[in-house]
DNA sequence: CTAGTAGTACTTGTCTACAAGTTCATTAAA
DNA sequence: TTTAATGAACTTGTAGACAAGTACTACTAG
């Protein structure tokens, strides 16, 4: 498990729940391991409880499946899983940019307009990790001003399903194009548009296009 | 705080969630008041650990709010989170009937009948807390047949703030027309018919009306 | 009488210990 | 050799103690 310095003001839950997060998207902690809460705690330097309860919140969306008396185990790559995420993110990205198009305060427009500059600057530089950052917090940017944050937050959760195939993916040039989409989104809201927006995000969600067979060949003990 | 018995093969945990839960959509716990976790152990019979867990759960989605060293609140009804929930709940509704009318088995749909014969049962009982129950579950079974049960979950606990405000309002006739919306929700199922079934949830939910002024007129201090 | 301060009684955050159950390896008996 | 029993080493579930911070009360000094 890769374990970078805990943030200042950051709880030790939210500690393990960050760093647990990141391991599991990216696969260091492998489909189907345990995620034992004494080795767990050892590695963070915590006790349990901070990890128990980050652990409990990863088992509320089923990425990690808690047996009890048994272990704790990061849940194995179940389709169905992955679906029920990209269903949630299309229903709710789509119904709230449709909110946004009715009315978005110009500092959120003009919050946006920042990001999307800076994700044009990290495409210039190849710096995935930044767009990946600036890509979640564009889409934030809706739900806040749609004032739907509780939302986003739940949304989040859910995606980790999501992300941790994306991760899996060999993806190259896909970053210019969701640079674009961001850009057309925000035009869509401008332009109070919510047809063109609403298509603008189906569109965008297919290039996150998850392809199974793939990854089963690659890795097919990562699969329920 | 009403508390009745755990139930056999209930973990404390989810005890503890249920019974709070219960009592925070009743508001037999009022809005704004503390919920200490040592006072809830106690009264539950149980340590503070699994009754911490639960307040957190509850915390997720705003219905408490917890200030470090100072205490857990019963969050104040807030309109713009009651807002969310009833969104969420129409957005995602209506998505997932859709999906329903493209394909359900024949056991749910079974189980879809056998709920309404049960509403009609009570209905004429006039008991409306088992009709609350089953509407809640036939609502469960639209997902469960577009297999997006974990969604259902996560819906499931934002609308805690809809349930109170709802359990705050005084209702009377409103059952009847419930029990005939599912109806109609179930055979615009059968029927594949997808657009008649998004009509039907979106006419449901208006039933459910938040009357702002009259609740806040009659508890002011309930309010944010 | 007033202002400030110390103390008390709470709160949550974290840590540690113990209870109870599972798994697996080792050992002894058939 | 095979099989069954036993115990050790894990796991999570729960409980309770201590740390640290907040709010309020009562007392003391001016």
């Amino acid at each position: 498990m890769i374990v970078d310095a805990r943030q200042s003001g950051e709880s030790a839950r939210d500690y393990a729940y960050r760093i647990l997060k990141e391991n599991i998207i990216s696969t260091e902690l492998k489909p189907g391991s345990l995620v034992s809460e004494n080795e767990t705690a050892a590695k963070l330097g915590l006790s349990r409880t901070p990890v128990r309860e980050a652990i409990y919140d990863l088992a509320k969306v089923s990425i990690i499946e808690t047996i009890p008396q048994k272990g704790s185990y990061v849940a194995l790559i179940d389709p169905k899983m992955v679906e029920e995420a990209r269903f949630l993110r299309k229903v709710l990205d789509v119904a709230v940019i449709r909110l946004a198009c009715q009315e978005t305060p110009p500092e959120i427009l003009e919050a946006m307009e920042d990001n999307i500059d800076l994700q044009e600057f990290y495409l210039s530089k190849s710096n995935a990790e930044k767009i990946y950052e600036l890509d979640n917090e564009f889409h934030r940017l809706i739900y806040v001003a749609a004032h739907k944050e509780i939302i986003c937050e739940l949304k989040s959760n859910m995606l980790i399903h999501f992300d941790r195939v994306r991760s899996l993916s060999v993806e190259t040039v896909r970053d210019m194009k969701i640079v674009a989409d961001h850009s057309g989104m925000l035009a869509a809201i401008k332009e109070h548009d919510e047809e063109k927006a609403a298509a603008l995000v189906e569109k965008h969600l297919s290039r996150y296009h998850f392809d199974e067979e793939l990854i089963r060949g690659q890795f097919p003990e990562y699969f329920k």
